[in-house]
DNA sequence: ACAAAATAGTTGCAAATGCAACAAAAACTT
DNA sequence: AAGTTTTTGTTGCATTTGCAACTATTTTGT
């Protein structure tokens, strides 16, 4: 299986080769879209990258996922089931290709590239998704918030094989990624520290013996 | 969109049409599969119902997908990026539908009826899927016992269009699902009741006024 | 029908986590 | 370059959760 085909040039060719295809560019901050209606809405990050963040009855936040290019995302793989607000912010200038998931199979059956292709590519698309979840997933049912955060630092560490990692976000965003509170996130990184599990070197982290 | 296409009878036309497919039954507690190795494979299950099981270093257990009639699992969705076993397990007695990912594209040119379908129908069921996990996410990413629980119920209250629900596992396993102590989530259940959140009528629970 | 196994239910206590509040440093703005 | 905002880092204390251990009840296997 070959999930890795080139998914730039696939996203590049479609926002160039179809008119049901749009592209949007954001600011870092900005509202990429929410998540309210079933509006069969399907979006790939093409540059930058974003969260798909969730605010609680509490005020706490969390982030649901972690986007960056070539992920997908939108309400098509999502049912909210609360009246929790949900919506995708953008974390740095963001190009983004949307289309509706009905117009991929109702339409065109001109030889339109973009279609052809998209059918053909969709479900590696949405394998290399349900991986990413899975990933997630697996960091979520760890028990403590040692274990999250080794966990983290090892998926990152595998995804560029090294053993000196760069953080995609802030701490505080990655203590709302890991759904803990940041202050009992920073005591465990401290004590990970002085236990010598990691070193930070820098704004890097490096994975000592494990 | 339409997600519900009929995925029973689909299955059942695969086991008979192709010889690419097999079909097996596993009775309660026998291993399905585990997720060792990258093997392409992708699983259905027909009949039963069965979970996807972890076990960390201090054994504990964490049930990271529970699946019943119509899901798809198998190594093909997941990386593991730890040496913590995985298996799936079947939790009733279970027929299984087997194959290879990568057997979907390469054979059959032939006008199999099976590889016609499936290439047509395989986005929506990884679509189901990505669904599915996103609403795992959204109770795990929750931050208190009392709030995995009522998201839970909630969850098969709505799908089942009914404040009274039946539990899809018995509470021991419900822990290992929420990936909390059985023990703190009992005292939860309790204390839920005592508030009057919940009630219980023999193996249902009646979700009261929220 | 009986024994064995699994599940439900409970509790005291220890440990981990969350909350609130603050200071220092770093990163953005204009 | 100065001011503002965000992020990092820390702490004391309250609350929640996990752990261990045990009993009662229900389910399963033969």
């Amino acid at each position: 299986m070959n999930l890795d085909f080139d998914i730039n040039q696939f996203m590049e060719d479609f926002s160039k080769n179809c008119n049901k295809v749009q592209v949007k560019k954001f600011n870092k901050g900005e509202v990429i879209t929410n998540y309210i209606q079933k509006r069969n809405q399907f979006c790939m990050l093409m540059e930058g990258s974003a969260d798909l963040v969730r605010y609680d009855y509490n005020g706490n936040k969390t982030i649901i996922e972690h986007f960056t290019k070539g992920n997908a995302f939108g309400e098509i793989f999502y049912t909210i089931n609360t009246n929790n607000e949900f919506f995708v912010e953008a974390k740095k200038l963001s190009k983004v290709l949307f289309f509706k998931y009905d117009d991929i199979k109702t339409m065109c059956s001109k030889n339109c590239t973009f279609h052809r292709s998209l059918e053909e590519k969709l479900p590696e698309i949405i394998l290399n998704k349900v991986i990413d979840l899975n990933t997630r997933i697996e960091l979520l049912t760890k028990r403590t918030i040692r274990d999250k955060l080794l966990g983290y630092f090892s998926t990152l560490s595998t995804r560029t094989f090294s053993k000196t990692i760069t953080l995609e976000m802030s701490l505080t965003n990655l203590a709302d990624y890991l759904s803990v509170d940041r202050s009992a996130m920073m005591r465990e990184l401290r004590d990970l520290k002085e236990e010598g599990f990691i070193k930070k070197v820098g704004d890097k982290i490096v994975l000592l013996h494990k």
